[in-house]
DNA sequence: GCGAACTGCAACTAAAAAGTTGCAATCGAG
DNA sequence: CTCGATTGCAACTTTTTAGTTGCAGTTCGC
């Protein structure tokens, strides 16, 4: 997984309709059809975040018979989880050094 | 810090130019016009990525003489990969339990 | 084979977000 | 005190995205 594919992910979390779906699916697969049944929103609506989910791996496609049912990938909210913690760690640290610059002026 | 702030803080990392800004805070502090020189983006729209920035926590303020720098906050960042770590955790759990079935299913 | 259930594609509308320009207000340095 | 640098506010345009409706294509069950 290379960084450009990394915003894309966020963009794709930043959207209450779509992690109403994730919610849904993380309890059980179903498909578009099925999840316009339960949420407040048109089934092509869902199609396409669908698409947008799929397209950033958050969630893959199952054929069973004539529906295609959509399972959540929990490996890539792990993998964006670590990688956002490394980020965060190193302007932590960098924050940190400056403070320690800082007092130790302040000694001196 | 509660489940619906969360969605807003991905809508705020789900865009390129606010990835240039966090890079370049990441770096150093800066102020909005500091910003605008090095980006292809004019003052007033960094300003705008602030105060988003700002609104979830992603940044902070510092008043220095007559301009405002930014410092970029990492404890949200590292915040935000925590819970993101587990959700997906849950969601591969839930995988593992239904693998688990099916091949206790196979077996018999 | 035929009808019903599902999916997929396309055109369109509406709303939100990114970006721009222009101007007023503020504050520091000389 | 005054000039220049910097921030803040407002109106506007453009682009993107979320959502809709309508229709065509597939495939399963009877």
């Amino acid at each position: 997984m290379t960084a450009s594919t990394l915003v894309p992910v966020f963009a794709a979390l930043g959207d209450d309709t779509r992690w109403s779906i994730l919610a849904a699916l993380g309890r059980a697969d179903a498909s578009a059809s099925a999840l316009a049944e339960v949420l407040p929103v048109s089934r092509q609506a869902i199609a396409k975040h669908l698409a947008v989910l799929q397209d950033v791996r958050l969630v893959e496609p199952v054929r069973v018979g004539r529906e295609v049912r959509y399972r959540v990938l929990g490996s890539q909210l792990t993998e964006t989880a670590r990688r956002l913690d490394l980020i965060g760690a190193q302007w932590d640290r960098r924050l940190a050094t400056i403070k320690q610059i800082a007092e130790d002026l302040e000694i001196e």
